[in-house]
DNA sequence: CGACTTGCGTTACAATATAACGTAATCTAA
DNA sequence: TTAGATTACGTTATATTGTAACGCAAGTCG
């Protein structure tokens, strides 16, 4: 296999995940400049493509963003539910049992072959709610 | 109200209605130049964004394209699911009842409030599907 | 008619992403 | 071990998508 660009993947991944939330690829590429001044965009992209193929971290289309996949051992068969709080940019993976199928016999009905599910959804998460509790927003 | 940029408002949905499949408002500027040729692109993302707000245009997020809404009339409160085409770029939206209940239940039990929906499902419609049943894909 | 408000058009630029090319790293076989 | 084939990496350059900000035109109200 290849080896070689999997320091780099490893990186990548480490960067997401000490961050914890969604970053875009010119955020991580801010951060791995640190320790390689003269990286580029399409090294932090193909590390991220690789990282995606493989599970590692998933795309937010809806943020144009990256985040590392936080599955504590859950099998995400790339198919789960995104929530994104608008609030702190916290995402997590939500397993979502009868949603697929749910959706499969929709389309199925319309002879749509679905291949890629983008289930996001934004909104505000449980710890951000807490706090609008006692002070409001953001003062 | 406006009135103003209503014009430009109804040039950008014939556009897209004319289209019928998703396109990038760089798209939608192009066809537009044909009659205003000096048009700069936030002349466009206004329009788009107005006729988001009123519900007219979706935003496909994960293509960033914009398509008209082709609601034939079905009540699509602004909480549906979007197939497209990976072939034919065709965007059909299909009502999905017991999806979003499904859905807000599980992120609710998480703590999450829910406040925007992404569902969008790439895949092959119905019409391609038979295409590829003769001809392979593309010759 | 003149002052006020709204928001449009334009310029300029920011943010996101990829094409393409030369080359370095790995692999295979002699 | 090394010559040759192969892979995929780093770099440069550029494409694509999106927005900040400013000045002025169009509508509004006295």
């Amino acid at each position: 296999m290849t080896t070689r660009g999997e320091q780099m993947q490893a990186q990548v991944l480490a960067v997401l995940k000490r961050k914890g939330s969604a970053m875009s690829a010119y955020d991580v590429l801010d951060v791995l400049r640190a320790d390689h001044p003269k990286i580029a965009p399409p090294t932090v992209y193909r590390a991220l493509n690789a990282l995606i193929e493989k599970g590692g971290v998933h795309r937010v289309e809806s943020l144009n963003a990256f985040v590392a996949c936080n599955s504590d051992g859950h099998s995400h068969d790339h198919a789960s539910v995104m929530s994104i709080c608008d609030d702190c940019g916290s995402v997590e993976e939500n397993a979502a049992p009868g949603l697929m199928d749910n959706l499969s016999g929709i389309l199925d009905k319309a002879g749509f072959a679905a291949q890629r599910h983008v289930i996001e959804v934004h909104g505000t998460c449980s710890d951000c709610v807490t706090e609008e509790m006692s002070g409001d927003s953001k003062p």
